[in-house]
RNA sequence: GGGCGAUUAGCUCAGUUGGUUAGAGCGUCUGACUUACAUUCAGAAGGCCAGGGGUUCAACUCCUCUAUCGCCCACCA
């Protein structure tokens, strides 16, 4: 079986393997059991169109983490994974390909389109999942959710009717962002605001009463000129004062319009004359409102110009600008046009530049419901990783405007607002049934003429009910009152608004409680200049070829190790060779310590064995650094500090445990002892590297002699302060400072590994000589000396070079020297170093409040390495001197 | 306009509450087929920790200002 292990580790085979076992095991399943602690996060569900990229890969990796460490240290841990029905989006996927047969979804109807989408969703939506699985995911499938699922769908619906009733939720004509291209209303979060090189244009409207004079107004729309009502100038402005009140006839359209005074117009601005266009901007909306003034809408939904654009109607906004300008320009009526970089809001999605459209549309009033979701923050009852985010959480929470909720797309959960056409017909604003199912008539006039508001919700509505609708939220049940509030949620900064805030608002408002204790962001993926990573850049790594190339415990080790809290992660590929050859690493030492194990000697309990009788320092030591490390890590991870627990790991294993420990025993390895430590730390280690890299650790892991269940379902390994010694770590230092001093000056010296070396060792205290030589034997061979061997005297004889360090000094024969002035040199910038260095110290140690102030351990240290400086110096000169 | 983050080795980045000699990976250079691993092993070179000022016995770390880059927010016509 040992002959079987090849000396390269291949990820692929291995890692479908076991992700299908522990699938067909239903390993990752979670039951609410009452009277064991609850450790549940509820998935970022990715779009239905989603495609994995590294940001899931990093989200998903890092709660893929928490889930597997908190299950191993004895947490019923529930990882709730699912789609989000992501309405804009996933229409547009389907609109597109309908595009290729020519047909728009009105060709098909709703009804048809709908099922066209579910159609898709049934092919295409569990893509992201299969691709989830490739990365180890230990979610519980079984739970599975879709936020279009019908019992998601009744959870929106009680939410939209609870809010209604709460009058939480209204609807109204107000100005919105509108994707022409989606042909939807947009929430203020969904217009992604770009700055943008434009144009500042100066239009002249001439005076009604002197049309020799005009008022210049500065636009960067210019083709809203068509629907302005008024111009606006600053009361205070001296410029303008004598013209408030009169009259303007608006060119190209020949409407009479007012000049008005608000404080609201900046005098510095442009010619501290504003056009107003009260339906096709929100500063203007606003002034309109205030004015009473007229509200003309000029553009269709399609971004084309309507009927009220006169001649213009039919053109595309664009080319209406074009068009306007020219007639302006022909009439003498441009002034001048001034470069102008302004931020122009984008639709999300489709990347068209949203309109702000005067519209009827449903909205959610936020100011109630932000209340307590602030208090909550404050409060500490959630709390952020890195805590900065809380800042940018309460300050958009405290500036929080209304939401509008609905879209004009047919894909997604359609509002449950009934209208009765009967009682309409009386009186337009009634006849508004507001209800989770479709009413048979209508309450008042019991009419049937009922029919279904058009509009469906914003998708982020939906999701905002994720971490109790999940559980079937309303319906009170065993998982909804295990699981919720769930524990920790983890996502990236651009979704704090989206979701994040919209989540804490709605756990408080409809579950009483908050719905998760910890939030950590953590940074974006960004390719290795800093930009994002986005498919039309060209820059995208992706995962599953990093997968399929170094393999998902590569990919996510890699990553994982260079994600500092919160920072942003740039990428590329070369960093996961560290992550495979990390893999690599651990698979050989495992095999050879497979291959020199004794199988009685596997499964001992160690603490029993140990107890028997003394080990070796060698041996002592490894366990204490184990130990160290177990400590570390479960301190890094209960802080989230991912990057500080992987590089932990990492170092202990490859630099501690492979480089000196496994050399270190070679020579012992038959030793019965030195077996049961050897496979205890290893099988140890297995288990809390598992969390990071679950598909090889599970492989050794079935490969040690009689383990049967998963390393998934093992316990975490108990701590053991008592086999922490920090004396015996301080003693192996010693011997690792010898062994490198040793094979610096071999390496210096350009000796060969195979000329014959013999060292000679002074040391400066008994105690130190005591413990170091039982070593010997270990420093002869990892250091290749002949011969080694303690003397009285350090001074190095006229054919000797010496190597001061701490408390000892080390002579080795000068015959190998190549250069001897080039070491006299060295010696000399080294003597030099130290002098300056003494001169600070003492000036420290002179200083009164240094001694009065800084703890006793700092100043004994500072002592104890004045003291070692000096006789370094000496031992220095000495050297020197015997150079020569 | 407001807020946040970054600035540390050639490159990409760590550095948790101030306290021994500021670390890692990659790259470069030197040496090694040492029977777990060349996806390896042993070593070396390389840092006024962006700059100024301050607090402190002590600053990469705390405060302040400046510069450069990046991100987010805002009703900049």
């Amino acid at each position: 079986m040992i002959e079987e292990l090849s000396k390269q580790y291949n990820p692929g085979e291995t890692e479908e393997k076991w992700y299908k076992i522990w699938e067909q095991n239903n390993l990752f399943a979670a039951k609410a059991s009452p009277g064991k602690e609850a450790y549940c996060i509820v998935i970022p569900p990715p779009n239905v169109t989603g495609i994995l990229h590294m940001g899931h890969a990093l989200n998903n990796t890092i709660q893929d983490i928490l889930i597997r460490y908190k299950r191993m240290r004895g947490f019923n841990s529930l990882w709730m994974p699912g789609t989000d029905h992501a309405g804009i989006a996933t229409q547009n996927v389907v609109e597109r390909s309908l595009a290729k047969e020519g047909l728009k979804r009105q060709d098909l109807g709703r009804e048809k389109f709908i099922s066209k989408v579910w159609d898709w969703k049934e092919r295409n939506g569990a893509t992201i999942i299969t691709q989830l699985k490739k990365l180890g995911a230990a979610c519980d499938w079984s739970r599975t959710r879709f936020t279009m699922d019908q019992a998601y769908s009744e959870s929106v619906a009680e939410a939209f009717v609870r809010l209604f009733n709460k009058k939480l939720i209204y609807q109204g004509f107000y100005i919105i962002n509108w994707c022409p291209r989606c042909q939807t209303a947009l929430s203020d979060e969904e217009a992604t605001h770009v700055e943008m090189k434009g144009s500042l244009y100066y239009l002249k409207y001439p005076l009604k009463d002197t049309p020799h004079e005009f008022i210049c107004v500065a636009t960067t729309r210019p083709e809203t000129m068509l629907g302005d009502t008024a111009v606006a100038v600053n009361p205070n402005d001296k410029r303008y004062r004598e013209h408030i009140g009169k009259t303007l006839i608006l060119p190209l359209v020949n409407r009479q319009i007012k000049i008005i005074a608000d404080n609201l117009v900046d005098m510095q601005f442009g010619t501290g004359a504003v056009k107003v266009t009260p339906a096709h901007d929100l500063n203007d909306y606003r002034l309109g409102r205030k004015h009473g003034l007229e509200f003309i809408n000029i553009m269709s939904p399609d971004g084309t110009m309507n009927s009220s654009a006169g001649k213009f109607s039919g053109l595309d906004r664009f080319k209406a600008r074009e068009a306007v300008l020219g007639e302006l320009k022909a009439a003498a009526l441009l002034e001048k046009i001034q470069e102008h970089k302004l931020s122009v809001g984008h639709c999300y999605r489709c990347h068209t530049i949203v309109e702000p459209y005067l519209s009827k549309q449903w909205f959610v009033k936020m100011k109630p419901l932000a209340k307590p979701a602030i208090a909550a923050v404050k409060k500490n009852k959630i709390k952020f990783y890195p805590q900065r985010w809380t800042k940018v959480y309460l300050n958009w929470m405290e500036n929080i405007q209304d939401w509008c909720i609905s879209r004009q797309i047919w894909w997604g959960h359609r509002i449950p607002v009934y209208y009765c056409r009967n009682c309409q017909s009386q009186n337009p604003a009634k006849g508004i049934i507001v209800s989770k199912t479709r009413p048979e008539k209508c309450p008042k006039c019991s009419s049937t003429d009922i029919i279904q508001e058009e509009d469906v919700l914003d998708t982020w509505f939906s999701s905002w009910l994720w971490p109790f609708a999940t559980f079937y939220w309303p319906k009170e049940n065993a998982d909804l009152k295990y699981f919720y509030p769930t524990s920790t949620l983890v996502t990236a900064p651009e979704i704090i608004f989206f979701w994040v805030a919209r989540m804490i608002m709605a756990g408080l408002e409809f579950k009483k409680k908050i719905p998760f204790k910890d939030v950590y962001i953590h940074g974006t993926v960004r390719d290795i200049e800093g930009k994002k990573m986005s498919k039309s850049l060209g820059n995208v790594i992706d995962p599953l070829e990093v997968i399929a190339e170094y393999g998902s415990d590569a990919l996510r080790f890699s990553l994982i190790s260079i994600t500092a809290q919160g920072q942003d992660v740039y990428l590329s590929k070369e960093r996961f060779e560290q992550g495979r050859n990390f893999a690599n690493k651990i698979w050989n030492a495992s095999r050879f310590i497979l291959m020199n194990l004794e199988a009685e000697n596997s499964n001992v309990d160690l603490c029993a064995y140990l107890k028997k009788g003394r080990l070796d320092i060698v041996n002592r030591w490894i366990l204490s650094r184990f130990y160290s490390t177990l400590r570390k890590t479960e301190e890094d991870l209960d802080a989230y500090r991912f990057n500080e627990a992987a590089n932990n790991l990492y170092s202990f294993f490859w630099h501690e445990f492979c480089d000196w420990y496994l050399e270190l025993i070679k020579p012992q390895i038959g030793q019965k002892t030195t077996q049961i430590v050897m496979y205890n730390v290893l099988e140890k280690y297995l288990k809390l590297v598992h969390p990071f890299m679950p598909f090889i650790s599970e492989e050794i892991w079935k490969r040690l002699p009689g383990t049967k269940d998963s390393i998934l379902q093992q316990a975490w390994v108990r701590t053991q302060a008592d086999l922490i010694n920090r004396e015996d770590e301080k003693q192996m230092q010693e011997l690792f400072d010898i062994i490198n001093c040793i094979r610096n000056m071999r390496a210096e010296m350009e000796v060969s590994v195979n000329s014959h070396v013999e060292i000679r060792l002074t040391f400066a205290d008994k105690y130190m000589e005591k413990t170091v030589q039982p070593l010997f034997e270990h420093i002869k061979n990892l250091a290749k000396v002949d011969k080694l061997s303690i003397s009285e005297s350090y001074l190095p004889q006229a054919n000797e070079f010496a190597c001061v360090l701490k408390n000892m000094h080390i002579v080795m024969p000068l015959s190998g020297i190549v250069n001897v002035a080039e070491q006299i040199k060295k010696n000399q910038a080294k003597i030099d170093k130290i002098k300056s260095e003494i001169k600070n110290k003492e000036a420290m140690l002179a200083n009164r409040n240094f001694l009065a102030r800084a703890p006793k351990d700092v100043v004994d240290a500072e002592k104890n390495k004045l003291t070692y400086m000096h006789e370094q110096a000496i031992k220095l000169e000495e050297i020197k001197n015997g150079l020569r």
